[in-house]
DNA sequence: AGTTTATTGTATCATTTAGATACAATAATA
DNA sequence: TATTATTGTATCTAAATGATACAATAAACT
C-alpha cells in the first residue's frame, strides 16, 4: 500500500465530501499553434483521465474547481467556467477506478463510495500555457499536455466531456472574448489569430481579423515585437484589463 | 401527519435518490404579452418555489428534469436545458423547507437530509403557455404563472436562478432558435415579435423583424388567420420540424 | 357599394458590417 | 542600397441591418 494514503484515510475524506458529486476540468493551453488538454496518466495504467476532484462541505462548487486547478497547474485568478452538468446513469465503468487501485495494489471492496454513481460538474479553464506549473495528483504518475485532436483514450466520458468542452469554448469564443486567456500577457495580432484559426478550425483573413480586433477596442498597442526576422516587426497588444472583467 | 406522506417513507425516498443533488427548473410560458414563470405557492406560507425535485439512481439528470417538468406541467417533449449549478456553501436557510413542515404539522428531525446542503441544477424550460396543466406538489397548495418581472419572494436563492435563466434565455434567443417553443403550434409573426421583444426587453422595427425572420427559411406560411380587426389579416407561420430538432 | 381605418407584407433607401484585395511601411538580409 | 517577407492600413465590393414608404386588405362606417 503506498504512503500517506489508507482505505481509512478515504474514508475520513469521504466524510467531508458532497456524495455523489465530482468534477472534471478541461484545461485548454495554446501552444506551438496547438491547442492543448491537460491530461493525467493513472499510475501503472494506460489509461488517462482529466484534472478532477470532489466538493467538500465546506466550500462552493465553484471553488472546489478552482482548487482542482490550482492543484494541478498551480495557478490561481484563472479564467474558469461551468459548461455541462454530465449525469447519465452509466457514464462509462465506475470500475476504472478500482483498476487503477488494483494496479497499485490496493485493494478496495466493490461497495467503496468510490465506485459508486458520481455526477461530474464540468468546468472548462483557459490558460497561459507558459504560467502553468503541471502536477499530477496521487493516483497519477504524471499531467501533461495533449493536442486536442490527438487525446489519449480516457476513462468514463472523458473524451466527450473535452468536445463538449470545445464546442462551448467555440460558442464563446465568437461570443464573449475570452481567447486571450490561452495568451501571454503580451501577444500579437498574428498569435491572437492562429489562436482563433485553431479553435474555430478555419482560416480567417488576416486584415479583416486585426481591424475587427483593434475595433473591439479592448487592447493597449505595446512596443514592437523584434521577431529578428527579415521583415517589419509586429506590435506587442495587451488586454485593456479596465475594459473587462472574468469573475465568478 | 398528512395521509400518504410520513417520515419512514421520506426515509425510503431517500435511499432511491442520488444525495446532495437537486434540480430546480425555471419554467417559462407566454401569455398576453408577458413573459411567465412558473412557480409554486408553499401550503399554509406566504413562500414560493421553483418546480424542483432530486435525481433518482436510476435515470440521468436530465430525465429527472424531464420527469419534474412532466409532473408539474403534464407536458413531455418539451425544450429544456441545464444553464448552471447552484453549489455556494450556504445558498440560503435550508431551514425553510423545515419551516414548511412544521406549518404543515410535520416534524422532521433537524438532522433530516432534507435539510443538509443540496446542490441544484438549473434548467430551463420553453412552454406552450395554452398546453400546459400545472399542478402543485405535496407541499403545495398551488402551482400558478407569475409576471416575470413582479414575482412573489420565493425560498432559497430560487429569486437568482430565474434571473440566470432569463440572461440564458437571452442569450439562446439570439444564438440558437429556440423562442417559438413558447407559442402555439401556429402563430403570426406579430405574435413571435411581441414574444422576442417581451424577452429582450427591447422595441423592434416590424418590417426588419418579419424579414429577418422569413429569411431563416424555417418557418411554413400558413392560412391567414382572420382575426376580426378592421385591417389586413395576418398569415400564420409553423415552424418546420424537419429544419429543427431539440434533442437531449 | 364605396370610403375609411388600422395593420400587414414587401420594397427601397441609407447605414453598418464583413469579405477580398491592394499597397505602403519596415526589419533583417543579400 | 536593393531585396524579401510580413505588418498595418486603405479601399473596393458584397452582405446584413436600420429606417422609411407604400400597396394590399379585412372589417367597420357612411
Amino acid at each position: 500500500m503506498p504512503e500517506g494514503q489508507s482505505s481509512l484515510d478515504l474514508l475520513e475524506i469521504w466524510e467531508s465530501l458532497m456524495p455523489s458529486l465530482s468534477i472534471d476540468c478541461v484545461v485548454f493551453g495554446f501552444h506551438d499553434g496547438q491547442l492543448k488538454v491537460l491530461a493525467l496518466k493513472l499510475k501503472n495504467t494506460e489509461q488517462y483521465a482529466l484534472p478532477g476532484g470532489f466538493v467538500r462541505k465546506d466550500e462552493s462548487v465553484n471553488e472546489a474547481a478552482h482548487r482542482v486547478l490550482r492543484d494541478r497547474t498551480g495557478l490561481t485568478d484563472i479564467f474558469l467556467e461551468q459548461f455541462y452538468v454530465f449525469g447519465e446513469r452509466e457514464r462509462g465503468d465506475q470500475r476504472v477506478h478500482q483498476e487503477v487501485f488494483r494496479a497499485n495494489g490496493v485493494e478496495i471492496p466493490d461497495d467503496h463510495w468510490l465506485f459508486q454513481r458520481f455526477v461530474s460538474l464540468g468546468y472548462y479553464a483557459l490558460v497561459d500555457f507558459s504560467k502553468v506549473r503541471s502536477t499530477p495528483d496521487w493516483l497519477s504518475e504524471s499531467c501533461d499536455w495533449h493536442d486536442h485532436r490527438d487525446l489519449p483514450p480516457m476513462i468514463l466520458d472523458h473524451n466527450a466531456i473535452v468536445t463538449k468542452a470545445l464546442e462551448t469554448l467555440r460558442l464563446m469564443l465568437d461570443h464573449k472574448l475570452v481567447g486571450f486567456n490561452l495568451l501571454p500577457e503580451k501577444f500579437t495580432m498574428g498569435e491572437l489569430q492562429q489562436l482563433y484559426e485553431t479553435i474555430l478550425d478555419k482560416e480567417l483573413v488576416r486584415s479583416n481579423f486585426q481591424r475587427k480586433m483593434l475595433s473591439l477596442g479592448i487592447f493597449e498597442r505595446l512596443e514592437k515585437k523584434m521577431t529578428g526576422a527579415a521583415n517589419k516587426a509586429p506590435y506587442l497588444y495587451r488586454v485593456e484589463l479596465n475594459t473587462l472583467r472574468n469573475k465568478d
